[in-house]
DNA sequence: CCGTATCCCACGAGATACTG
DNA sequence: CAGTATCTCGTGGGATACGG
């Protein structure tokens, strides 16, 4: 799979994604033709908060993913568009949704069978384990 | 990039991969033929806490990608495989894998131009914004 | 050898209120 | 419109000690 040093230079990769909002911050930035204002993206990802956006934004920026443009229209505007760099990210993640489309009923499907065992476990030698405690 | 549903699927992988261990733990467990023991696998990464490698282990079994089997010889021992359904991450670790040997250097300079960025724009306005706190 | 139990801290993230 | 500033809570993970 891989040896010493892959390993690190992979959890850079997987830190970019991790966090809870980056993919879809992604996905509606390249939905946007690669580039949408900050209040775009908050109504393209209706459930993230005011905060969550900012932070997601900077890491997304402070890593060359993303770049911060300041319209110099009248009124206050900010854009956010997706930079060559990010556009690499195409690759890694079509190979995760790929796989997401494939097993992901297969774990779930386990994760059932996991809890009925577990379930089973507890029922084979005693009855409400938890009223114990 | 991806619409709507299939972001929820893919946050299951991306929750599988992002702890801090299983990708080294996954490692581990191949580079051992796809089964390892207990402690064979802490000394396969040191840093790695007894805690967390439970916990990392039980993750993995709960969601189907590795196995437990408990050793029918005399001393306690239990040994961890890899199921051929965990067998099926090697694509997208793959995938992951390729991105950071390219990528990953660029990465790590779009973060030394944005610490000098705004290192220069503190200095723009003035100095020691930090001792001033 | 293979864990469980506890304490403790750092950090991600939501809610809310305020500013240029 | 595009943020910043706090507060608070839940969880991941290290250290340590103990149990089967």
């Amino acid at each position: 799979m891989a040896e010493h040093e892959e390993l690190q230079a992979m959890r850079l990769l997987i830190d970019l994604l991790a966090d809870k909002w980056t993919i879809a911050v992604l996905a509606s930035l390249c939905g946007g033709g690669g580039a949408q204002r900050f209040n775009a993206i908050r109504r393209a990802v209706p459930t993230i908060s005011q905060k969550s956006l900012v932070t997601c934004l900077k890491r997304l920026e402070r890593n060359g993913l993303i770049e911060r443009v300041v319209m110099t229209t009248g009124e206050l505007a900010v854009e956010y568009r997706v930079t060559p760099l990010g556009r690499t990210l195409d690759d890694p993640v079509a190979a995760l949704l790929q796989w997401s489309a494939m097993h992901s009923p297969a774990v779930r499907a386990a994760r059932h069978t996991f809890a009925e065992r577990v379930a089973a476990d507890a029922g084979a030698w005693g009855r409400e384990p938890l009223a114990a405690a």
